[in-house]
Parts: structure tokens; C-alpha cells; sequence
DNA sequence: CGCTCTATTGATAAACCTCAAATACAGTGG
DNA sequence: CCACTGTATTTGAGGTTTATCAATAGAGCG
């Protein structure tokens, strides 16, 4: 499918060269909560995360968090504002021990002018999730919360699932309330709503942990 | 303000280029209500809007209008999706007579490949489009539908305002209906509001026509 | 074991959608 | 110029989803 190609592209090429964007780059490690960058904030580096989880979000009028996306491996954050010297324009923050390699400004644009190609992949990239979101906005206007809570949940498992025998786990430590502030719901449409499944026997979920174990069930509800 | 440097430099290269670019593209005039390209063809031309206005929009799962964005000239539609090689994510459809410069896939990238800045500066484009569209994903989970209403007029005002004794018109023909597509409400909501509005006199409207008689007011409320 | 953060669940209220019906308006053809 | 027709808009009534509030229970940690 013609949809992935470029942004696979980049990953690879970002992998293939992984050895050299190391020397170029440097490793940094986060802990759980630890904030990468700040909403607002003059942009100063470019990012790949190469483990764990990154949560990017933005704060609404009344200081509620919404959360835009999640960086899972072989994402980027932050490159296009670094590149248009403007500022962050959401918070980064780990959600687990997490591994980015860093650019600094110069760095980054050296990268780039080295590997043109980079500067398309870059913007398939952008183009990706500019869809994605597009997709997800006109699911927020059109769809109820437990559609989109559903759909979330599909999302999660391509993103971040991890094989088990008893099902699919998602392997992102989230609360009810970063579910809530991703689909723009409550916290407690949330908790009722995945209490209801786990009656329905269709995923098991203790504190920030969720093992899907019917993802047909919730595939069918996010086509309904 | 660093945020819109790129996005001006597009415009202006392209308006700057603009005999070079009706040689190497094909100028191309729509009537209200033409349809330019549907959601789900795949993507064999790029244009940039020189006169009027189009818009773009996705269907639900209940066939309802999604409306993404608004696109007034100088503005693109469609470039990434050609140059990925997918279909197009939206339908684009004139709600006025509009002109367009239409360049197909081949004439398209031999353009950029000309003018490689191109490539920068559309990342940019889509990048402000991404940012963009963040903000109003955070509107839409975290705001009423009556603020969202205010800062929609507030950017319509920007993007699409004509100064006038009386007030700014906006100047392109939205229904009641296009109005509540875009910022997910329904079109009853949207009709109470904007009368509410009319009563305290911050607006005149009538049939797809509107006039902002008090701008203050209404980003006062879009503050809020 | 107590402290804190997270999750659950019930009761209530608010925002908003849906349906229905009336009205206003633009364009058309006689 | 006017009636006619189809579309757009307005407004009321009622219902539904979902947020909010409150109280409780549970999990993890020192």
C-alpha cells in the first residue's frame, strides 16, 4: 500500500544509518514522567525515540490535559518546529524508561542536507499524521465515546500490542484519564465503559495495564 | 513571528513564479458546488486555489459532512498526497466560482524538482495545517460549541474578511449546516447560536451570508 | 499500616442532538 | 409581477449522551 511507503522509508533509513546518526545525534534516556520538552517553549532539538513511549500533548483553557498522540519506536518528535525555528507546540513526556536520540539544531539540518531525502521523508511523515488526526477529528465530532474508546484500543494494539497468550497486551503503562484526555471523554465514560467490557470478557485491565483478549469484539464496535 | 515564515515563503514563491507556474500548470475555473476530487480517488493532480474558495470535507460512517478545512487562495490542496502516490483523503468541492492552477502528478514533481526549496516549504504548509488542525482537536474535546462557533468566525474573518461599512462579511456562502460540519455540532445548534448573536448585535446574517458587526465580542467569547 | 494515587459506581445535571413544524427566502416560469 | 417550488433557517419540545459531583474501594509504596 502505496500509504505507508514513505513514512517506512524514513524509518529505515533512520535505522539503516543508525550507527551514524548515533555520532551525529546523542542518546538520552528518560524515566517514567520525566517532560522531554514543554509546550511553547522555543524549539530547540529534534527527536527519535528508539524505546518506550512518549505522550505529546496540549493544555486546554481550563488547564485539562489533551493528548494529541503517542510516539511509540521509530517515531519523531519535534523535527518541523526545530526546522521553522518556532516554538514546541505540544509537551513531551515519558511514559516509561524511554531512549531518544537527540539533534540539536545544527545538527539536524546538517543531517538533513546530507541525506535530502530526508526533508520528503520528513514531510510524509508530517503528512501521515496530519491524516491520521484528520481522521480522528472528524471521529471525535461524529462518533460516541465508546466507539472512539474502541478504536483507540485497535489503534494501541497495532502500536504498541504485544503477543500473549492470554491476548494482546498494550505495552503503554496509561490511566483512564490519559485514555479520556486521548478521545476526548471523562475519565469516568472511560472506567465505566471499559468496566463494561471486562464484564463482557472482551480485555482485562488493572491499573494502567490493558491485555485486549477479544479484539474482534472491538473492532466490530468501532465499525459500528 | 517565526510561525508563519515558511507558509509566506510558498505563497510568495508561487506568486512571485506565477507565469512560469500557468506554463507549466493548467488554470482551470469551477462553478459552485463542482466537485474537484472525491475522498477515496486516487491522487492524480495538485492544485493551488487563486480565486474563490474550496472545501474540503469527509464522510462519516453515518454519511454526514465532516468539513476538514476551508481553503481560500493561496492555498494548496492535494500536493502530498500526489507526490506519496495515495488517494486523496477528502473531497474538495468550490462553494463559489473558483479558480485553480492544476499541475498533474509528472509536471508536479518536475517542479519541485526545479524549485527544491519547494519540498521545505510545502513541508511547512502541511506542518501549519497539522498544528493547526492539533488546536482544533483540543477545541472540539474541550470546549462548547458556542466558542468554537466564535473562533471559527474569528478565522473566517482572517482568512476570508472583507472590511465593509458595516462590518466584516465573510466571504464565502456557508450554510448553517457547512458552519456546524466544521466544528462538529449540529446545524440546529448552530442556528440558535448565531440568532442569540444577531439579537445582542454582534452579527447580521441571512441566507449563507454573514456580517461580524462586533469582532471584540465575539473573541471575547472565544477567550472565554 | 497508613498515605497517595487510581479506579469504580451511583446520582444528578448540563449540553446538545433529534424530531417536528413553521417560516423565510431565492430562483423559476408563467 | 406573482405564484410556485425547493432549499435554508428558525424555534419549541423532548430525549440521550456524557460530564460532573460525591463517595468508596483498591493498588502500590515507603
Amino acid at each position: 500500500m502505496g500509504k505507508c511507503l514513505y513514512q517506512h522509508n524514513l524509518k529505515a533509513l533512520l535505522s539503516d544509518q543508525y550507527e551514524d546518526l548515533v555520532q551525529q545525534g546523542i542518546r538520552k534516556n528518560l524515566i517514567p514522567m520525566d517532560i522531554l520538552f514543554r509546550e511553547g517553549e522555543a524549539a530547540a532539538n529534534s527527536y527519535l525515540v528508539t524505546k518506550g513511549c512518549l505522550k505529546l500533548s496540549k493544555l486546554n483553557a481550563q488547564g485539562g490535559e489533551v493528548i494529541i498522540r503517542y510516539i511509540t519506536p521509530g517515531d519523531m518528535a519535534a523535527a518541523p518546529a526545530v526546522l521553522r525555528n518556532g516554538d514546541y507546540p505540544v509537551t513531551a513526556q515519558a511514559l516509561k524508561f524511554t531512549e531518544v536520540i537527540v539533534w540539536d539544531k545544527e545538527g539536524f539540518i546538517a543531517l538533513i542536507q546530507k541525506n535530502p531525502k530526508i526533508a520528503m521523508d520528513l514531510l510524509m511523515t508530517v503528512y501521515d499524521r496530519l491524516e491520521d488526526l484528520q481522521t480522528r477529528y472528524l471521529e471525535l465530532s461524529s462518533e460516541q465515546a465508546e466507539q472512539r474508546i474502541a478504536k483507540m484500543m485497535i489503534s494501541l494494539m497495532k502500536h504498541a500490542g504485544q503477543e500473549h497468550s492470554s491476548g494482546v497486551h498494550i505495552d503503554i503503562p496509561l490511566s483512564r484519564q490519559n485514555i479520556a484526555d486521548h478521545i476526548g471523554a471523562s475519565m469516568y465514560t472511560v472506567s465505566r465503559t471499559l468496566s463494561t467490557w471486562e464484564k463482557s470478557g472482551w480485555l482485562k485491565s488493572s491499573r494502567k495495564q490493558i491485555t485486549i483478549t477479544n479484539p474482534g469484539a472491538l473492532k466490530a464496535l468501532g465499525k459500528t
